[in-house]
DNA sequence: ACGGACATGTAATAAGTTACATGATTAT
DNA sequence: ATAATCATGTAACTTATTACATGTCCGT
């Protein structure tokens, strides 16, 4: 007990803040409002939520229909969360694999990079696209902190296309 | 044995490629060249070299001074990399702590955020000084691919920068 | 009646982190 | 001589992924 909390289970506390919800109900939010930066699985919040509800983080609410089991922030859980929140944020990091692919260019075909590549920049153009739908929606609105993040991903994803786009001039060279 | 090979696994066998090498010559190598874009630790390259050895990946050549045990690739090794390289590179992903600890803003002293975000676009600059000084220092000249992929990190960092200075603007909005 | 979304959970495994133990060699 | 760096590895643990099992309720 009274293990540090991760920032996964932190990120539950965050969102019960707005009133008890399901395992379900927090993997569908957490999808939408941080699945850009911060991924997490069905597996990983039903195993969080045991353990916090184990802790005294949160506390089970009557089971609704459908076995639906809402959970609700303790004083504990929000004081919890609120020491997590204070605490310095650890540096990102960053995984992509099509860039430990393109370190090893040279042992790889060349249209299949290309190939690849192309494929990429695809995913990255819908995924500005999506982002650039939500924050025409005014669905977020309401949450300048929202908003701030969803920024953050219109930035990252228009600095990638960027990129993409001037590869072929950085690849094609000589050498 | 005949696991498909990981992406961590994967990478040293590409590094691998330049002859034999340690798994100290391995991390130091690897925390250079894909550093930016994918983690592994110590503990994790010493696993991976014991699995691919058992697995006929690799080979131990003869123990030099200071029990340095270098490895070289097998035809196995070369082949399972080949056979990785040209697979489908999965989809990136980010976890980035502060976009997290921002989105539950509206719970955090708005003095300690920004205090956050300071440090954060004060580390975010000091990286991309760093990508510039190792584009300017012409040590990755032979490898188009490498410069590249430093490329995306310079891309990045100036993304993130831009977003940190429009961010004010963004936050201090009423709501 | 039945397909699809809702809903909870377990099992098995892989991957990643942190800390430590041990010792050799080099440079000062 | 002693501190720093080189070098290998283990132990203990946490996190993350994938797949599966089970069943409910809603809409058509």
């Amino acid at each position: 007990m009274d293990r540090p909390l991760n920032a996964t289970a932190a990120s539950l506390l965050g969102f019960l803040h707005r009133g008890p919800m399901t395992g379900w109900d927090l993997v569908v939010v957490a999808q939408e409002s941080i699945g850009g930066f911060w991924s997490l699985t069905q597996s990983q919040v039903y195993r969080e939520l045991a353990a916090m509800e184990r802790d005294g983080l949160i506390r089970a609410e009557k089971t609704g229909p459908r076995e639906r089991k809402p959970f609700s922030l303790t004083e504990a859980g929000r004081s919890a969360f609120a020491e997590w929140l204070d605490r310095e944020p650890g540096p990102e990091n960053i995984r992509y694999p099509l860039l430990l692919t393109m370190v090893f260019g040279e042992y790889l075909a060349p249209e299949r990079l290309a190939e690849m590549l192309r494929d990429h920049q695809q995913m990255h153009e819908r995924q500005l696209a999506s982002y650039l739908e939500t924050a025409a929606s005014h669905e977020l609105d309401g949450n300048r902190f929202a908003l701030a993040t969803l920024d953050f991903g219109i930035y990252y994803e228009r600095a990638v296309i960027e990129w993409f786009n001037n590869l072929p001039a950085r690849l094609t060279r000589n050498t």
